[in-house]
DNA sequence: GACAAATGATACAGATATGGTATCATTAAG
DNA sequence: CTTAATGATACCATATCTGTATCATTTGTC
């Protein structure tokens, strides 16, 4: 996970806490000490993807626009780190050459797809109860 | 995984396939089209793990050290890209700000642990057969 | 209407990791 | 002695990550 989605996760969770309250990113930046610029991006990120409903002007700020259970980790992932992937294949176009890297990935994407359907279960209402 | 790390997988099943006889980074470079100095800094390093033994000179070359069963995937990611993490905490002497970094980490904690298990199943030996 | 408080958009910069290259030293077989 | 091999290292290009800086736009309040 890289700096972004953990501070997402970390907004997200502060933002579904305060209840219909509209939450600035000043209030974000002084409960999580997240460096400002940095937050307003990741903030702007979230409203484009839904996740957000933001407010502009003075009295301004972010809202939640969805329940809580619907956001989950694993697409705060994808929309911060691209789409989930442990491997990814380094023959696209070329021929693969032997078969010994397709039954490796074969298996790695078996794993994939388990660590996937975990992080769609940890959601951010599973975060904050 | 890194290309490193896919390099090493393909290079010592076919070292691993070739019982008894001697490999040379040529050899290898010629059987899997890997980049020449890229792959022979990867062997020097799976030399000094002692999974492979080199002989230096003319008829030089690589074998495996270990048996293939005991090469497994955890181990050559752990060697390339270090120890295997899907998530590692921000806050290692500041404190935490909240539980829900917490508690998200420890339910990441535990999927790393079963991936974990996974990778360490998968073995050279288990992908040659 | 002016001003202040908020977000929107975007361009830039530094650090680190990844993927790869180049070079020279060292060892051993014939 | 020459040639074929690895050992060790230093270097470089690119992308990604983390973060900064700036200006535009919207909106509430006096």
């Amino acid at each position: 996970m890289t700096r972004d989605t953990d501070y997402a996760v970390r907004a997200l969770c502060f933002i579904a806490r305060s209840k219909e309250k509209i939450i600035t990113a000043a209030d974000l930046v002084a409960a999580l000490k997240i460096p400002r610029p940095f937050l307003r991006k990741l903030l702007q990120k979230l409203n484009k993807e839904g996740i957000l409903a933001s407010y502009k002007g003075a009295g301004g700020g972010f809202l939640l626009d969805e329940p809580p259970h619907t956001i989950t980790v694993l697409r705060l992932i994808s929309i911060f780190q691209g789409n989930f992937e442990l491997s990814e294949c380094l023959f696209k176009k070329r021929s693969c050459p032997g078969q010994d890297t397709c039954v490796l990935r074969g298996k790695i994407k078996l794993i994939e797809g388990r660590v996937s359907s975990e992080l769609k279960k940890i959601s951010i209402a599973s975060l904050i109860h």
